[in-house]
DNA sequence: AGCACGCCGACT
DNA sequence: GTCGGCGTGCTC
């Protein structure tokens, strides 16, 4: 009898596909096939094999290729794309190949890479390196493969052995160079001991059963209050039950310096998993983490699709960050990916973070997830003293108040190190003619240009252009650089601190391999310096002798149009000013605003974090918006306003379901981005099923049409 | 997504 | 007459 398979392709049709097989012995499911389709050759995942057939057989090609003996995909993973799938509403075979490292989304094995090795003959373990007294280059390649098995050409490079003499050895019998797998990253820890925990934190790691099934904690610990701690210990009990564990941070800056703990206390193996990763890099890892070789997986959001045969635990740190959720393709979010990964694998799943999301507070003070609070920083690190700055009062220059700026002095004769956080790059956000009032503006976007040191570049589409030295409407050479950026504020603090090292962090200063790496080091050096950077500084980064934190301008997120402006203002500030006095010395964080009156701030002043997320979330539920609803956004993009903006209206004369409400179409909050224009329709719904049925047929009449281009966003992060 | 098929306007 | 515009529909 023949036996067919159900393959899932990577390409735009729901559907999938069935080939047919040339053995009688059946494939596992999430395994990788070759399959031609169209003129072309595509990797495809098993879905299921059966016997027959519905529909006509003359048009059943035959499987190419098989290209696993292990499934790449595991059952759990598969049923895993399938809620990926429907919940995101992306195809099922664009899910499973994004679930792929890119290395396997090809025709290529399932293997590891190798390195070329040299290593003793037979012959060669006999002989004594004594014997080769006289030729002491050889000799040197033989003692030194009798205290290590292999030695790659990088470590003999190093080692300073001979390549020459390592040819002859081979010549005669002694040595052979060989090809093995690439090593597993396997650690020796160096301090291996838990710390000891104060009550509370004691109380959390009571707390959170690791043999209960399906379980979402929360660990609510303001900032210094030693989550990690928790959690390692936590781990150690996992990797005792001989089961891997898997930590999500959400982004790749974080990896460093969370490894870098990981390794100091835990011997065993791991697999880091991020963009930072080449292709052989990330496959190696990938592979690792399947076989089980790894027992610790610390990845960004991708790894939550990692297949891992021995999963025991989930950690989701800084949980609450805006990076886990994926802005193109699938747009999911890494974090309730996880937390549906361990309901569907029933283990524990455990979020944390100093600031949690709306969401997540509001999950837990309804009892869905377990609260576990840590209220107290550890060490006996006090909270900071927080200021707010008047710029009514104050004016800046070049961003900078007179108030900051002697508190920063004082802080550099302490020895001290300062932290200056402002959230917009380049010299000035605006370039106008004071004459008549025009602006620079991108040519392919609804933004103004930011100044840079040499150009004008538009933030949004990246174009850049050369610094006018004209206005382009009156011909005037009046031209002015309006509002700051972290250059400006750097170049002021050149000026007025030439002795102190200044350490500019963010895209532009990053962007070169290493480049933050090497700045971090020079941070933890604990030399006094004054740190000035964009939001990358505020997250979750260890600055033991930071005492001064200094915002800059945070007006904008205060009232934001986006509805979790305000949320995201809130995490933000709280984040930074836990970047202040983290060791012994208290410390100071100073808030430059024009509007001091804000009860945000009043908020961060008192450490109300929780009190503040409680009021915006009543606020999010008198104006029915979620979590207190579900929403999901259908954007349509053209060249041409009109037709991105009728293909919406045409979309809306669909009835949908009675409980679903359809607003729009209005343009996006950039109309007009890299020369397209952008129209969303938002769908909003107290039912989630129903909201899910009205985006089915909406998207069913989407693909009808090839005008415009579209997406749909479950659960956008803006609104 | 690609790629072919097919039905209408402006060219050698 | 035919070259090529892009609307429609299919891919196992």
């Amino acid at each position: 009898m023949t036996l067919f398979v159900e393959v899932a392709l990577p390409v735009r049709v729901n559907t999938p596909f069935t080939y047919q097989l040339s053995t009688d012995e059946p494939l596992d499911a999430g395994t990788r096939v070759l399959v031609p389709f169209n003129a072309k050759q595509l990797v495809g995942i098993v879905l299921c094999c059966k016997n027959e057939i519905d529909f006509d057989p003359k048009k059943v090609k035959p499987v190419t290729k098989v290209l696993d003996t292990t499934p790449a995909l595991s059952a759990d993973m598969l049923e895993l794309a399938r809620w990926v799938s429907q919940y995101y509403h992306y195809r099922l075979g664009e899910c499973l190949s994004l679930m792929l490292p890119k290395g396997l989304r090809g025709d290529n094995p399932a293997q590891k890479s190798t390195v070329s090795v040299t290593q003793l003959t037979d012959k060669g373990k006999l002989v004594h390196p004594n014997q080769l007294a006289k030729k002491p280059k050889q000799q040197a390649w033989l003692s030194q493969l009798n205290s290590q098995a292999a030695i790659s050409s990088k470590q003999a490079t190093s080692l300073e052995l001979s390549p020459s003499s390592r040819n002859t050895l081979i010549k005669q019998g002694l040595v052979v160079k060989t090809d093995l797998p690439i090593p597993i990253l396997h650690n020796q820890a160096t301090d291996p001991n838990a710390l000891e925990l104060n009550t509370e934190q004691q109380t959390v790691l009571d707390n959170i059963a690791l043999d209960a099934g399906f379980q979402c904690h929360l660990i609510f610990g303001v900032t210094g209050s030693g989550k990690t701690e928790v959690f390692l210990q936590l781990m150690q009990q996992v990797l005792d039950q001989n089961k891997q564990v898997l930590i999500l941070v959400p982004e790749i800056s974080l990896i460093d310096q969370t490894i870098k703990r990981l390794k100091a206390r835990f011997d065993t193996t791991f697999a880091l998993l991020h963009s930072g990763l080449n292709d052989t890099q990330r496959n190696d890892a990938w592979l690792d983490a399947r076989s089980g070789d790894a027992r610790i997986v610390l990845g960004t959001r991708s790894s939550v699709f990692c297949t891992l045969p021995d999963l025991g635990l989930i950690i989701v740190d800084e949980e609450h960050d805006g990076a886990y959720k994926q802005n193109d393709t699938l747009r999911y979010h890494g974090r309730d990916v996880a937390i549906v990964r361990a309901q569907k694998q029933n283990i524990p799943v455990v979020l944390a973070s100093a600031t949690p999301s709306l969401e997540s507070l509001h999950n837990a003070l309804n009892n869905r997830f377990v609260l576990h609070r840590l209220t107290q920083r550890a060490a006996n690190a006090q909270m900071p003293f927080i200021e707010m700055v008047n710029l009514k009062q104050h004016e800046p220059v070049d961003g900078i108040s007179q108030p900051l700026h002697s508190r920063i002095q004082q802080h550099l004769e302490h020895n001290k190190q300062v932290l200056l956080f402002l959230n917009r790059r380049g010299f000035a956000p605006t370039v106008m003619c004071t004459e008549c009032g025009w602006q620079a503006v991108c040519h392919q976007c609804d933004a103004r240009l930011t100044l840079h040191k040499n150009q004008l570049i538009c933030h949004h589409c990246n174009q850049s252009q050369p610094i006018l030295r004209q206005c382009k409407s009156c011909s005037s050479h009046s031209l002015t650089a309006i509002g700051n950026g972290t250059v400006r504020s750097e170049m002021y603090l050149e000026t007025h601190f030439p002795n102190t090292h200044i350490i500019r962090l963010d895209k532009d200063s990053t962007q070169t391999k290493d480049a933050l790496k090497t700045q971090l080091e020079i941070i933890s050096n604990g030399e006094p310096c004054i740190i000035i950077g964009t939001q990358m500084l505020a997250k979750g980064h260890h600055f033991d002798q930071v005492t001064l934190v200094g915002v800059l301008d945070c007006d904008s997120g205060l009232f934001s149009a986006d509805f979790k402006g305000e949320e995201r203002t809130l995490q933000l500030l709280t984040q930074v000013a836990g970047r202040s006095g983290r060791a012994k010395d208290l410390g100071e964080v100073l808030i430059q605003t024009y509007h001091p009156t804000h009860p945000l701030f009043q908020a961060i002043e008192n450490n109300q974090y929780e009190f503040y997320a409680q009021q915006l979330l009543d606020a999010r539920h008198d104006m029915l918006l979620p979590p207190f609803n579900f929403s999901a956004l259908i954007q349509a993009d053209h060249q041409y306003a009109y037709t991105a903006e009728s293909a919406l209206i045409a979309l809306k004369q669909i009835p949908l379901p009675p409980q679903v409400d359809c607003i729009g179409p209005m343009p996006a909050f950039m109309a007009k981005l890299a020369n397209r224009y952008r129209f969303h329709l938002v769908l909003k719904s107290q039912h989630r099923s129903q909201l899910h049925m009205a985006i089915t047929i909406l998207q069913n009449a989407l693909q009808k049409q090839s005008k415009v281009r579209w997406f749909i966003d479950v659960d956008p992060n803006e609104l």
